[in-house]
DNA sequence: GTGGTCTAGACCACC
DNA sequence: GTGGTCTAGACCACG
């Protein structure tokens, strides 16, 4: 597992592990029916609550990115490549729509953003 | 005051002025020296309790935004173009690079980027 | 009247008028029974609001520092140079206790202090 | 907690905590990441509203001086020595300018206000 | 358990 | 009329 958290964020934590997970996930890094690693586990190695581990694993159930097996654990879900890039749409669209209105609202063309992006992208 | 509310959004309703109100700061669209409505009227305008405009305002004051005459009322803060100008970079500086550690962790090039913001910057 | 006020400080106006009113009646810069301007004059001249002029004119006058005669105007009430005096050392002596307090919370020595007055004290 | 504060004074509640809190951490007596008590705590022991305290903290956070993990607390920022000496300096700083402007304008020498100094500062 | 937000209502000081 | 402060109480998210 690599998964790097930020206490001080505004991100919750849970939120921050699912983004994390979900990202390997959708990027095949995470294959299918791997087993993803106990919950006491993660939440020692991050120093954190198991409760909180526990809340993203269920986000990620919900989200229909893993499937718990009871007693034996949790593991990637078995999702055709097209899925995996209609989530990945889906996500990236919702965040889209956000950041648009926002840079326009503070008055930003379109040409702008799209030479902030080439400037901020390598960071 | 042109301020549009959702109660159902997850970002709060004072953070919510705040940002159209310093959109329109920025933008010129408010100008230096002008008189802001009274809490009280911009708390029933939109339906919500004075001390949540009061708090918008509060942060409005504490970025020097605004400035404030006990008794009299609440004014745009004198600030040259150029100031506005170095406010709105680090606003859309901050939040860029946020966007673009979130896209890059999704796998989106460059490219992807760019294609994504020309055709979504219109809606 | 030489009276200069700020509408930004955190000092209420009217407060700022009796401080300086006060200032010269003590450092005997205005005399006994010399003639205060009418308060619509002051105010006019200071761009303030009449109430706020006769705020101030209240308070000295409740401070034993002017009387008035109605229909005729304010006049510096006639003390000795020793009752001028008791009323410095009692403004000095309370404001002192105050800066006191502060500057030994802070944990500044006795030295610290004089030598930071030495060093302030002409700008 | 050692905080104590006076409902009759003229200086806002919440004031008065920031004030205590950040002396103390600026002397070094609150050290980096302490945990302050929850809010509810120094609300309760303290007589006053849960409000009022978040109000302080709120302030004390801003100043760069505790931060806040949700959920879990508010702790004193890792601030090294240096920084804490100049966050004192800035504050006796503000405070002195005021002061010798007043004590100037009742007449008081530089020799005057030392030896009052001097006088009272053991009270 | 913690802090974050919002509400309704009150009192005060200043203009 | 204005904003400044404080109160009591509620609901939510996070750990």
């Amino acid at each position: 597992m690599d998964i790097v958290i930020s206490n001080t964020s505004d991100v919750p934590i849970y939120q921050q592990i699912v983004d994390q997970i979900r990202a390997q996930i959708i990027k095949g890094e995470l294959l299918s029916d791997t087993c993803l690693p106990p919950i006491r586990t993660v939440a020692s190695e991050l120093r954190i609550s198991v409760i909180t581990v526990k809340r993203a694993w269920e986000e990620l159930e919900h989200a229909g990115l893993i499937y718990t097996m009871a007693g034996k654990g949790c593991f990637v879900a078995p999702l055709p490549p097209q899925a995996l890039q209609e989530k990945r749409s889906a996500l990236v669209q919702e965040r889209l729509a956000g950041d648009m209105a926002y840079y326009k609202s503070l008055g930003l063309s379109q040409e702008e953003i799209i030479a902030l992006v080439k400037k901020n992208y390598e960071d």
